[in-house]
DNA sequence: TAGCAATTTGATATTAAGTATCAATAAGGA
DNA sequence: TCCTTATTGATACTTAATATCAAATTGCTA
């Protein structure tokens, strides 16, 4: 998912309506970029229902346009997902920023992890928290 | 972490002192075993407040005594650590049971991706969800 | 072991994330 | 355009968690 039209796409590939909430819900991520709450979508909208921003994003998770992310501490944040590939986080416990990452080897290990543990593996997510180079003091 | 006195230790260690509450909230904890939420425990313990169990959880996983567990869908969990040391979890999507595991050879591949990133890496989570042998239908 | 300062607690209120309900509205295919 | 079905908004509700602050308890020490 990398341009605002790929989400719209998303929606009719699956059967889901194309409307002015959810045009107007992926606009403000689009223009936003970086991580968000509800609260902020909610205030970007203030014509939309809390309760119908909750459910947009539940979707868009669904459909893989954006990703959940625990905060340390518990708090949540939302981010568009750079592509729809299964992947990791950085995340910087400094701006909230958060950054993707594959790695195939991690992956493997995870998976020769559930064999050995006669483990049936669903999914997995792996979150790195620290400081990013977006607030590193060099 | 492995019997109940260990955490009343970890208190005094600490510099926390060792409160009727803390007792009951430990015992709770031993004589369940198993995953639990804030609720469980406060039913277990209608004469302690609900902020009380909040706040002595939340003291007992500052002193890894207990692993906050996020479950697929946002709920959360919490469950005696079976010892203090670093661990990844295996999550029961079907009875909601968390088995630790440590893999050296995951950390290291974690490490080498942060150095890779240039980001200063604090700490990490890697969760896996899927039946367990706990609950695999064989 | 009585006294005291500092920590801990409970009651209460509040914040926040998220779900449930249901009548009214909008989308999109025929 | 019409009609069925999906979607929405308002509202109420649930659950997790934190904030406040006076009252109770702890650990220490004189
Ligand atoms: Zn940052
Ligand atoms: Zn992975
Ligand atoms: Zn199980
Ligand atoms: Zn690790």
């Amino acid at each position: 998912m990398r341009y605002p039209d790929d989400s719209l796409i998303a929606l009719k590939e699956n059967g889901y309506r194309l409307t002015a909430t959810r045009e107007a819900v992926n606009k403000v991520l689009y223009d936003h970029k970086g991580p968000f709450t509800i609260e902020m979508v909610s205030d970007a909208l203030p014509g939309i229902g809390r309760a119908t921003i909750f459910r947009t994003v539940r979707l868009f998770q669904d459909l893989g346009i954006i990703c959940r992310v625990n905060m340390e501490g518990g708090a949540v944040r939302y981010q568009l997902a750079s592509t729809g590939e299964h992947h990791h986080h950085f995340i910087c416990t400094v701006c909230g920023v958060v950054t993707e990452f594959i790695d195939a080897h991690i992956d493997q290990a995870v998976n020769r992890q559930a064999q050995g543990a006669d483990f049936e593996l669903n999914s997995h997510t792996i979150d790195l928290y620290g400081v990013g180079s977006c607030c590193s003091k060099k």
